[in-house]
RNA sequence: CGGGAAGUAGCGCAGUUUGGUUAGCGCGCAACGUUCGGGACGUUGAGGCCGAGGGUUCGAAUCCCUCCUUCCCGACCA
């Protein structure tokens, strides 16, 4: 990709306070619309599409199936749950022109159990488990720090449904290592803890939270046990009272939620022995646009974003010093299709930028690699190879620079 | 929903206390020239119903009232 075809709008200033707030209005890969409103730019939606395939992936691993429902829901089926009460303050809802009352999906238990309750009906259908990657909206009290609290965000939602107790436990099992897969693969360290279920229901649920100054939740952290705690007691292994504050953010959660939707909006089924009974359900959210400023807040330095090689929105930044010397910029441009056509994701900032505001900007979008192509070095017969996350620089013979970096990005 | 701060050019801000006639600065943008390994320099230029409405006054960005919006802290939540 060209940078000078592309629509990458960054900023020198910003006055809002949040870490990676500020990070992804800076390198342009959201725009604010209103409070808790935001459209994704092709740089965000890049990164936005990548955690969405990892996920994917881990989903599909699971045995998980993938659906999309409806955001717009008849409140009539919020009613069976009385939960058109309990959220009536996060809901937005509205009518249509015929009267109907409607309300914006603010979460999908509701729909997938009627769904799963009009076409499940043995034993031999189940197991069963759906996902779906769908936009949310939520009438936020407060909406925070850009992606974290939205009042629209991507969510991906799971569900399953199994003919007992005991199959549930191995899909949420088999959900929890999921979920510590698809962090660790965006970069994330996270803490998984037990949670309160909340507004979701049932009885056990776990959370996943990533340590990062902008989160919400506050966690303790005992350095000598290396853990992680809730309440702000003691250190429950060593008993000490040595322990720091973190903020910490909730990327996801799991539920065990039992019958608690099915017997309200009637999925049951017949066992082998030809008994009824409602089905055992879980519940696995992840934030995904939460994501992006997690991975943010835990791969930054002064200089902008340090992406993960995996989500990050290109593998490298190929950069011409000095767009106006023919030789280094057709070496540049030759370097560039080369790469391109071994696989590479390269974004190539031919602009007639100054050098400082070029590089600059290759700090701020932060991809995982540097290719300095600059005129100094490349009389030489040097191109530089700047490692965003260390900021070492190595330079190549620059017939060695398409293997050196075909090694580095293993591509 | 309670508390705080703020709305002046695309972005970041000064000016408001003490009202005064053509509303400023930096960056960005357009053009030309000079630069070219760290947001470079010069010249010229475009761009504002000073958040909205109402009031006070000869006169309002500035004083008063109402409303809207945004950010931050708390409560609540993925």
């Amino acid at each position: 990709m060209l940078f000078s075809e592309y629509f990458v709008p960054t900023l020198r200033e910003v006055k809002e306070e949040s870490l990676s707030f500020r990070l992804s209005l800076k390198a342009g890969l959201i725009a604010a619309l209103a409070s808790g409103i935001y459209s994704y730019l092709p740089l965000g939606l890049r990164v936005l599409k990548k955690i969405e395939a990892i996920i994917r992936k881990h989903m599909d691993n699971t045995g998980a199936l993938e659906v999309l429902l409806p955001a717009l829901q008849p409140l009539d089926l919020w009613k069976k749950t009385q939960r058109d009460e309990l959220l009536a303050e996060v809901m937005v809802r509205f009518q249509d022109r015929r009267g109907r009352k409607l309300c914006l999906g603010p979460t999908h238990e509701e729909v997938i159990t009627d769904l799963v309750a009009r076409f499940v009906s043995s034993y031999k259908q189940l197991p069963l488990i759906l996902y779906q990657i769908q936009t949310k909206f939520r009438d936020e009290v407060r909406p925070r720090a850009g992606l974290i609290r939205s009042c629209e965000f991507v969510m991906k939602d799971a569900y399953s449904f199994d003919i007992d107790e005991k199959n549930l436990q191995k899909n949420y099992q088999n959900m929890y290592s999921a979920y510590n897969s698809i962090f660790s693969e965006c970069g994330l360290r996270t803490i998984a803890m037990e949670a309160d279920p909340g507004f979701i229901g049932g009885s056990i649920s776990h959370e996943f939270l990533a340590e990062g100054p902008s989160g919400e939740d506050v966690v303790f952290f005992c350095d000598k046990c290396n853990i992680y705690f809730k309440e702000k007691e003691e250190c429950p292994q060593c008993n000490s009272r040595k322990f720091k504050e973190k903020r910490a953010l909730e990327l996801g959660h799991i539920f065990n939620l039992g019958t608690k939707y099915s017997e309200k909006l009637d999925a049951f089924f017949l066992d082998k022995e030809g008994r009824r009974s409602p089905v055992i359900m879980g519940c696995y959210g992840i934030g995904v646009s939460r994501i992006i400023s997690a991975v943010i807040e835990q791969n930054c330095d002064k200089e902008g974003i340090i992406w993960p090689k995996e989500i990050s929105p290109f593998d490298l930044e190929l950069v011409c010093l000095n767009s106006d010397d023919k030789d280094l910029f057709s070496f540049s441009s030759r370097i560039y299709r080369i790469l391109s056509d071994k696989g590479l994701e390269v974004l190539f900032d031919q602009r007639a930028e100054s050098i400082g505001v070029k590089l600059n900007d290759a700090y701020l979008l932060g991809m995982p690699y540097l290719v300095i192509v600059g005129r100094k070095n490349f009389l030489e017969g040097k191109i530089e190879i700047i490692t965003r996350s260390n900021k070492e620089r190595i330079l190549v013979d620059k017939e060695r620079l398409v293997e050196a970096l075909s090694e580095l990005t293993d591509k």
